[in-house]
DNA sequence: CGAGTTTTTGAATGGTCTCAACTGGAGTGG
DNA sequence: CCACTCCAGTTGAGACCATTCAAAAACTCG
């Protein structure tokens, strides 16, 4: 079920986070910060290894530090969606209700950083710029949220695989937020099966359409998982976006 | 622009209001109540009017007391997509940032519950109940939204249409919540073109449907826009969820 | 190197879209 | 009261994009 300890970057110390500037706790004064370092906890998740059930009582929330968690819907008949994709910074778990809706999986080996629920609920109440900051986060979440209602619900096959790959790009070299260097960076911390189950298409369209992208110029792979975007003007003309900068928030999130 | 009066149900003050119970006031105490009171305003929409633009500075936050809004995002050839339906208490508008990432527009007749944004967000500050109540319906939504991921990534245009009437069933009857009555009636508040706005498909796809789901004798239709559920539990087979009432946290917004 | 898994590619099927015509109800005016 | 218009919704036929089924290729890890 997950090693106990610190991963491969060592550090103790919420003063040494990564993800300290921008997850839930980074409005948190140093006297905050000194009750949620000693409710914290870290915990290790290799790849595919379950973090909360779907429908069950979950009793953990927290911060994904490194990797990517996975959150899934199921359907009677078997059929499986991922929801959304959490990133480094971004919050896991459902605090204010006992049962988890959705199934929390690591996508890739993960570093959370956890608290009990009910501890972090009354951390919550104590700490006003806890709580101020997951509400901003819970609405931009929301935001993009919708953002992925839109490309699930509008965008083509090829759109949405360029899309995901915006996102990816973005998430994963935020300081490229305001000027796009031409070529980015691509890590991929997905299966093209995961890829598919983000966006509603079967794992040989996912593939299809990697190789569309690939043979039109917009990106290079090496490897299944590791690439580049040769020109992330182009790659967001492919994802249905205008080339401007514009409503770049909704898509920093998934 | 709108009235600037209140709608049928007259009523001025936050007592009396229909909503009280359910919205963003609902854990207010009598004297927030008061402040509140003091710093709303109802203003009605006509169906398809404007209540904020798609990218520009939006001023106002509130709630639904009575009607539909639909919630819009463009992409750059025009092709339009709704990511979000917001019915009676829901709350509207985006606070915490002033430029608004997604248009809300009258999807029927709607009165709203407004504020400044500005004040709202200082009577956020300033009422640990008010923001608490905001922060769990956000989490809620959040939810909802994710919900809709999985509906338009994974389900049938059936099951998206049938999803979309317990959606509906749901919110106008939610006494019938935990045990359904077979029979519920149906007030859609939405045209065909807006119902396939919102769940990815053309006008035709959702006529079609609903074609079918009447001659299979799951609903009855006097008129295009109301009708009666003959069977909840065929209707929510055919939206692929199972027939137990697990899950109806998420399918109780849009 | 070999076995298992993941990814890619190919061919055929099918669900939804597109384009087009028809239907029906609401409102208007003779 | 009926004829007319207008618009929303319905129905039909064919096209297309993503899926399904099948097999080959590439990668991972003992």
């Amino acid at each position: 079920m997950g090693d106990l300890e610190t991963s491969s970057a060592h550090f103790r110390d919420c003063g040494d986070c990564p993800i300290r500037q921008r997850a839930v706790c980074s409005y948190s004064s140093p006297r905050e910060l000194t009750l949620l370092d000693a409710a914290k906890s870290y915990r290790t998740y290799a790849t595919g290894e379950e973090i909360v059930a779907e429908g069950m009582p979950a009793s953990l929330v927290g911060s994904v530090v490194t990797g990517a968690v996975a959150l899934h819907e199921s359907l009677a008949d078997g059929r499986r969606q991922m929801v959304g994709l959490l990133l480094p910074s971004d919050f896991v778990g459902r605090p204010l209700r006992p049962i988890a809706q959705y199934a929390a999986t690591a996508a890739s080996d993960v570093k959370l950083c956890l608290f009990e629920r009910g501890k972090f609920e009354r951390l919550l109440q104590e700490n006003r710029s806890l709580e101020r900051r997951l509400l901003e986060m819970t609405l931009d979440e929301l935001d993009a949220a919708r953002h992925w209602h839109m490309v699930l619900g509008r965008k083509t096959a090829r759109e949405k695989i360029a899309s995901f790959l915006v996102l990816l790009a973005v998430r994963m070299a935020p300081e490229a937020m305001t000027r796009w260097p031409n070529r980015v960076a691509l890590e991929i911390p997905l299966s093209r099966e995961a890829i598919g189950d983000f966006l509603g298409l079967t794992i040989e369209t996912v593939s299809r359409n990697f190789t569309g992208l690939r043979k039109s110029g917009v990106i290079t792979m090496t490897g299944a998982r590791n690439g580049e975007v040769l020109d992330m003007g182009r790659l967001r003309e492919e994802a249905g976006d205008d080339g401007s900068d514009d409503g770049l928030d909704g898509i920093l999130r998934a």
